[in-house]
DNA sequence: CCAAAATGTAAACACTTGTTTGAAACATAC
DNA sequence: GTATGTTTCAAACAAGTGTTTACATTTTGG
């Protein structure tokens, strides 16, 4: 674990951990550049722009996210019977805890990261990630599919838009949600136990 | 109904409409004053800042919901025997669609508003509406925790908070949801039944 | 080892931002 | 009427933005 890390790499660190917790117009690249010890024009260099470094944030999560999801539908899909939709959902799980890496309690840059994509651009983001990760998420929705297979294509789509909300909302809000929890309850959770207290209340809503 | 409106409610009318489908910082008063029809100055002069003027948006929203949202609890606290979840929740429907008043159909700037809000000031949005509105919505979960008794301290707060997950985001996000819905399913919705699609949902995570 | 390509750097650029200013226009009261 | 307080207005302000430039410096490959 050197420290001597390329000025590309560093730049995205640094990009990534003050979008996450700044949002996107109110991170400048002075912050990024001076936080990551890099001149700003590097910025420019690598990356061509401001724009061009969102996405590459973005990239490199979503690939880790993938490739993890991925390896997790492979028994499912290999199964004969249907999954549960709790097997399902479970397979998001690892992903999103491997996505952020070692992270302190309750807190997910990645998930920080998509609901302020989400918010921020009126129906941009949903277009990114159906364009460029459609097959991957495919995958996933083939096994929700097989799972509940007496929903209605419609009725399909809905519950699934319900779910990406209650879990990018909850996770991207999770640090201040864990502080509440831990001064009121003395309740101190990890990003994991968080999730697996959510996937219930997916499952149950899904199925109606 | 005369176009002739005062200073400060043209200025509060660009300024929602611009904040709901831009974001805040995104937003700037040259662009609110201009689509107002008003000098760029007029709004230091009625608001004091950008930061009370976005404040002066969500205080007008807000007074208008709680007193909706009060209207609808009082025949609950009245009534003798515990409300279902389902009708707790159903106290929200009118409140939401009021408070927009006459909107496209899948649109609701209150919920973009609360979408961003949330997104963009990580805690800060949760700590405004506890510190501000904390009575009104008080008498909301009181009547949650009424319908469903068995459930512990800490799992409520936790279930709440998925289900705002789930509303803020899919009304936030609705106006794209309604889109590809109708054009991949010859599906048109308004507002109010995407919200009664909504309900049984939440009413299903929510009792786990 | 040395030319050539890649990377790093400081300074400047053109532009937008929120806010302030001081005078003009308007309204209201006496 | 004049006086007084409120609201509008054009202009300027200082600060911050992303991007580009032109020049070092470093790294690479023959």
């Amino acid at each position: 674990m050197t420290n001597k890390q390329t000025t590309k790499h560093r730049i995205l660190d640094a990009a990534e951990a003050l979008f996450a917790d700044r949002g996107f117009a109110e991170t400048s690249l002075r912050t990024i550049t001076n936080r990551a010890d890099v001149n700003l024009a590097s910025v420019n260099y690598h990356f061509g722009s401001k724009k061009s470094l969102i996405q590459a944030v973005f990239d490199r999560f979503l690939q880790g996210f993938v490739k993890e999801l991925d390896k997790e539908l492979n028994p499912l899909e290999k199964q004969e019977d249907a999954p549960t939709v709790e097997e399902v959902l479970h397979t998001l799980v690892k992903p999103l805890m491997a996505v952020d890496g070692k992270r302190q309690q309750g807190t997910s840059n990645f998930m920080k990261l998509l609901g302020r994509a989400y918010a921020e651009s009126q129906g941009h983001m949903r277009r990114f990630m159906q364009e460029n990760y459609a097959p991957y998420l495919m995958r996933f929705t083939n096994q929700l599919h097989r799972a509940a297979p007496e929903l209605a294509n419609n009725e399909m789509f809905w519950r699934l838009h319900f779910m990406l909300g209650t879990v990018i909302f909850t996770l991207a809000g999770s640090q201040a949600l864990h502080e509440i929890a831990e001064a009121d309850f003395k309740e101190s959770m990890t990003l994991e136990q968080t999730l697996e207290r959510l996937l219930p209340f997916l499952a149950a809503g899904f199925k109606s």
